[in-house]
DNA sequence: TGCTAATCGAGACGGTACGTCAGGTCTTCTG
DNA sequence: CAGAAGACCTGACGTACCGTCTCGATTAGCA
């Protein structure tokens, strides 16, 4: 009956927060910035999104879009070339602190936590492709759970880039990749 | 020729910090509110650690003791007992809210990604000494590249309990630890 | 419906800030305020009054109601009488703050000062009939000057009751009186 | 035993201040533009102040030098060069509103209502003075109540000069000041 | 035994950001 | 087509921490 939400205002907050989050990283991204940059004033900032948090949030989740899923003809080259996006995409450094910078909200409070893992649907999408492809090919077992099978698949990887904060070479990259085809593959 | 700096003042912190980690997490671990608590004063904690950020991982440092290797006769067996210790240190939510933290401070900062890597030495030991028993059992390959190990070995772990920040049964401990041996056993 | 609704609106603003001012004070009658109470919207509240000053002054001048005279036979009785009322109506507090806030608001702009003039017109009416009945009576100079009368006769309980903001008791109403009265009697 | 508060911090606050409440008025007296102003810190200001308004108070009570009593001989005479001394004072528009300002805080706050008496009493000192020197001459009644008498010298000028906010002519002022003092002197 | 210099506690300092509230304007939908 | 509902921008609020600084009052070790 009242005046709807401007998708104006929301819009230039999230273009000012993107701007803020590529150039200068998380932890410049604050609602007087966000504000002074977009021109939308705090108190709107508050109305559409709650927190700066849940404006972080909307950010990644609107930029990050859902890509094809590969299709190499093999499980380790579709997780070969998911493994190379998710290197392009996390070599920015602000992009890395902005990935530990989610973890850490999804921890302490359960509000967060759902929206990240709406964030990550559709990342993950092209790994359960790639291994429903693999169960498919007869590859592996198709009882495989799935939920184990990324964390194989992916928490080698977080291990060292974000953990470790050190780069993947592609020789560590392969040996990355024969180890995690190997614990996928049951073999007598 | 002057005065020493004060070792009173220095426990008096450490005790006082590790009080607010464990009690109300790393985000309430404040200057103010440890000069608050210790008695000790801001200036004097700027003296000796140099940031807040450097107390911490001093706290932690100071408390991660070296463990022990277990020394089960497999590989498999011994990564589970390391597992279920690393289960049971995350199990409190300010722990995990602390490793997150570390991350996040050794993303952005080479200094607090030496400490870091400093906190994790023991830690790490267990592991290191189980790959060498493995070795030696001619359980694995000789060869192997340790450090990719270690990723192969508590990646799925950080990704399952720290990123998706869920409880890890132990079903699908089990489950993890077979992929994880699969995938350190060499085939031919 | 249309114009019919437009009197129901202002008297539901009306009723609602007449409300806050005697129960909350004036500082907590704000725009949002009425509008929330009175379930009129802020646009109209706007539409009627301008701003939320005028409102209130539209509150005071539809509240204060014209007083008879009182007619005790002495010019000395009719002011103890005419005081008596102001004290009592000058008795909770949030009457004598809404007192000055008018004060306040006609000072620093001639709109506002007119609304106060208005809205003070009826209760100086007794105060201009008991002069007027002195004079009749021989008891003051019929040249006298009636405003600087006004200003004698209101000044003292003002001093004392608003600006010193302390209770007048009965005996110093008494001196009051004696001295007001000896002002106004022009002798030889 | 710490570092004490800045006096200069104080005085540029005083001063920033001064100047906002003399050049734009005390409703642009914030402590937002305070700060901005003095190039002090608002929490500073709120260290040493606790309130804007206390700031105000402090502003007043630093700026109401203790004037000489005159001494013209009698006692109209001298409240003749009181009252003048006032209406010079309560000239500038924002001088008035200040005055009002501090009575709405006296109001609503025991606090700001000793401030406000703090910052009058050396005002009100040469009032007393010519009273007792009236006294000593014999023009009024040595057992005449001192406050009362206050209130109806000043109260009238109140009257007139704040709550009706109109210029007094020289003209009123005779008339004020002749009635003041019949009233103020006794008759048999 | 004194000097002397860095230490200590305490807390003030200039900042940045927080999340909220009120003001007055505007836009949309509904009766 | 006027009115309710409420979004909009502006700007002030008082608080929490930050890391630095200024104090007066201890110490410790060298002379």
């Amino acid at each position: 009956m009242a005046r709807p939400r401007s998708e104006t205002a929301r819009q230039r907050l999230l273009a000012a927060a993107v701007e803020i989050l590529v150039v200068d990283g998380v932890a410049s991204c604050t609602a007087d910035e966000v504000a002074r940059r977009s021109g939308v004033a705090k108190t709107t900032l508050y109305r559409h999104f709650g927190t700066i948090e849940a404006l972080v949030f909307a950010v990644v989740e609107a930029n990050v879009s859902a890509t094809e899923a590969p299709d190499t003809g093999s499980l380790r080259g579709d997780l070969a070339e998911i493994h190379r996006r998710y290197l392009d995409m996390a070599g920015p450094q602000p992009a890395r602190e902005l990935f530990v910078w989610m973890v850490s909200k999804a921890i302490d409070d359960p509000t967060y936590r759902e929206m990240f893992k709406k964030a990550r649907v559709q990342p993950r999408g092209p790994t359960v492709i790639a291994l429903q492809r693999a169960i498919a090919r007869g590859e592996i077992d198709p009882g495989i759970d799935i939920e184990a099978a990324m964390h194989i698949i992916q928490g080698p990887l977080i291990s060292q880039r974000i953990v470790d904060n050190s780069a993947v070479t592609d020789r560590e990259l392969e040996t990355m990749l024969d180890m995690i085809t190997r614990a996928l593959t049951a073999g007598p």
